[in-house]
DNA sequence: CGGTTCCTTGAGGATGATCAACGAGGGTGG
DNA sequence: CCACCCTCGTTGATCATCCTCAAGGAACCG
């Protein structure tokens, strides 16, 4: 991550968005960096029939939307705030005359791609093990940052995992009330503990 | 890409390797940048009953399996040559002590990283259209590279289409023959051509 | 030619998607 | 405070489809 004070030295200007608001769509040319200040974003593709897959959410210090900036490419997909949120947006030629003026960053931006590239391969990989169950669960320890043996409140709704890996909600709640039913996950009003 | 010369001037050598031998397996910790001066590398995973995953085929010039190198992480896939074939490599102290005294080099593997990046955004889209053959028709338009109105000629058996979209052989010759007969693709001699 | 690899076809079964209906909780405005 | 709405969770029945298993054919290569 490069420092927001950095950022704004460089000559990013902040941005404010309501929640709901679109950032950027899928097939416009991306022409800024996005780093969030304050506030969520989710990036994702939707299809006709409104089924949609999400590619991850992104909050505080974190940059979205870089690939298609560094490869004068269109967006894959959509971003939307689902927060009201702050966001610093700094224009391409700006933004690569200061990185190429400040190489230690460029180390940085290759460590972020590089981890998203690692995320992207490990959750393509269940794509063998295709069974629902399998897929739930490999979402599940993806939010375990931390190797930690209590149980953490999975902070998103089935919908919301469903659209994360590719399957319908109904599936995810059997799903869920199966890995309950073997003790694998908890499930207290509603919400789910693993 | 870097030049196989800077490479070796940076301290690489040359290995060789033969046909089916593995560079490097799924878990092992990324110790070395690696870049093919011949032949022919698949990068894949497979689980307990056989099923394959393929994540890439990479050739002459490309570099491969560096995302963990850049953080420091395990090896998400495994490395196979499928022909005979020369590779460049160089050890990771090596590879950073240079690219850090040669930050133009940086920018390179930025772009190379976010091609990768955006590539698998664009195939993981496929999950909302799962139909065998959306699926296949965005592999075989993937292989595509130019918008070239000719038909070409796809190089994988039926199996590695399967392989790398998820999907068993049969299907995949089901789908092929649909195509077929919808004039979508030509197979002569069971050869695609697309 | 014999072996290997790849392609092809058919039948049957498992399973996730779909559709439909309802329940539960939370927030809001009258 | 209550009635209403909206979102989210839940359940069951049915259906379409891809996987599985099995068998055989075609091309290629030494």
């Amino acid at each position: 991550m490069i420092k927001n004070e950095i950022l704004i030295k460089w000559g990013a200007v902040i941005k404010s968005y309501k929640k709901n608001e679109i950032i950027f769509s899928e097939g416009e040319h991306a022409l800024f960096y996005f780093q969030i200040l304050e506030g969520n974003v989710r990036m994702f593709n939707s299809n006709e029939d409104g089924k949609e897959l999400t590619h991850g959410y992104f909050s505080d210090g974190q940059s979205f939307g870089e690939p298609p900036l560094f490869i004068d490419a269109d967006y894959p997909a959509s971003a939307l705030c689902i927060l009201d949120s702050k966001i610093l947006k700094i224009n391409k030629q700006l933004f690569f005359k200061n990185l190429a003026q400040n190489p230690e960053y460029q180390n940085e931006i290759i460590k972020i791609l590089a981890s998203r590239i690692l995320n992207k391969t490990k959750s393509s990989k269940d794509i063998i093990n295709q069974t629902p169950k399998h897929r739930v669960l490999s979402f599940l320890y993806s939010q375990k940052k931390k190797d930690t043996f209590e149980k953490i409140i999975i902070p998103f709704t089935r919908q919301e995992i469903a659209n994360f890996i590719g399957l319908r909600v109904e599936t995810v709640i059997r799903v869920c009330s199966q890995l309950n039913k073997e003790k694998i996950i908890e499930i207290k009003d509603h919400k789910i503990y693993f």
